[in-house]
DNA sequence: CCTACCGATCGGTAGG
DNA sequence: CCTACCGATCGGTAGG
């Protein structure tokens, strides 16, 4: 009734106002995203904008959600289809370097933008974006450690350096392609890629080359 | 005299508002400046900061100069003795990997910062970094295209994927270390940096595994 | 969800 | 280099 259609009301204008916010946070930051502007933006009066969070810190964390749930989403979702370890590791390059060059954000990947931005600040938001790297990162980790015990990777291959390595890799093309006049960044991302997991029985550090 | 003199002081108060707005902005970025935050932490007015620049613009371009300078004198210039090619990129990835992991700036590596805040934006700051990250890019390159025509590097090695990868690999060390609970981060940076550079005749897209 | 408002801070300038 | 000031915008709240 009108309970209920006001509640979903609500929930989409919550969701507007947060794929605003992602947008803005991509190219500039979270610190980009000012209640004032995202009020412009969409039309609405400031209070209305503020009044779904509550405080700016509590939107920052939203907006850090739903960042992991599109990462989540178009990376990792469409590549658990395929079987555990180097497989499953290949769809996931493919999955996020096409994610990084063709970002589903103006200026591209958020969590690598706000990432480089709260690596050196403490605070709730700093420790919400951890989480979800961390789980990252051990999930990653994971995947190629499976690799590694049924032989689809070399038995010299250390799981956190590759996951380091995989993760280096993708959250540079960004600026590669941006400013370092290195428009092919995605494609060399790949290759790097795909060499780190080639799987030919070398050790993973040796695909670098 | 009293006018040399005068031109001295303005000369290193120029220096000491510089070195401040470089160490806000490696924690926060440039957007993290600001006249009256400069102005308190220096003990000044706000137009005696601004007066040495003219505008906040001028000040994000006088801190993005002074990131490239002390970028050059602390990772390039140290390698120069080595003789060109392989040995001088070892060495260059001995020093770039120790300045990312203990930066000069409390949050970590200015240059990395800005970069990934400035990728999405346009205007005269994105311009001035572009140029340094292309030149750097170049330079990167022109050094592995020397080792492969003297034998020092696989034939197959393309430089401009090795100076990619080697640019993604340290500018990660920030957000590892201090975002995915990867403290190891700048020693697993040093061995797949030194595995791409092992000159033992494999293709570099080999030594990543 | 709105209007109307709060104190604080923003970049920048005038005048000295 | 300073004080004093400008209009604009910041995050947030009161009251409806």
């Amino acid at each position: 009734m009108a309970g209920r259609r006001s509640v979903e009301v609500a929930r989409s204008t919550r969701e507007r106002i947060l794929r605003k916010a992602a947008d803005i946070a991509s190219v500039e930051g979270l610190g980009g995203i000012s209640i004032g502007r995202l009020a412009t933006d969409l039309d609405m009066s400031k209070s209305g904008v503020i009044g779904h969070f509550g405080s700016m810190e509590e939107l920052q964390l939203a907006t850090i959600d739903l960042g992991s749930e599109i990462f989540k989403r178009l990376v990792w979702d469409p590549a658990l289809p395929e079987p555990s370890g180097r497989q499953r590791l290949l769809a996931v390059c493919d999955y996020w370097s096409a994610y990084s060059a063709n970002p589903p954000y103006p200026g591209g990947c958020l969590i690598a933008t706000a990432s480089m931005e709260l690596a050196g600040q403490s605070g709730p938001v700093h420790e919400r974006l951890a989480g979800y790297l961390t789980l990252w990162h051990r999930t990653l980790a994971a995947e190629v450690r499976y690799g590694v015990e049924h032989a689809q990777l070399a038995a010299s291959t250390d799981p956190d350096t590759v996951a380091y390595i995989l993760q280096a890799l993708t959250s540079s093309i960004k600026t590669a392609t941006h400013l370092s006049a290195v428009p092919e960044a995605a494609d060399r991302c790949r290759t790097a890629m795909r060499a780190v997991l080639a799987g030919d029985g070398a050790d993973p550090t040796d695909g670098l080359r």
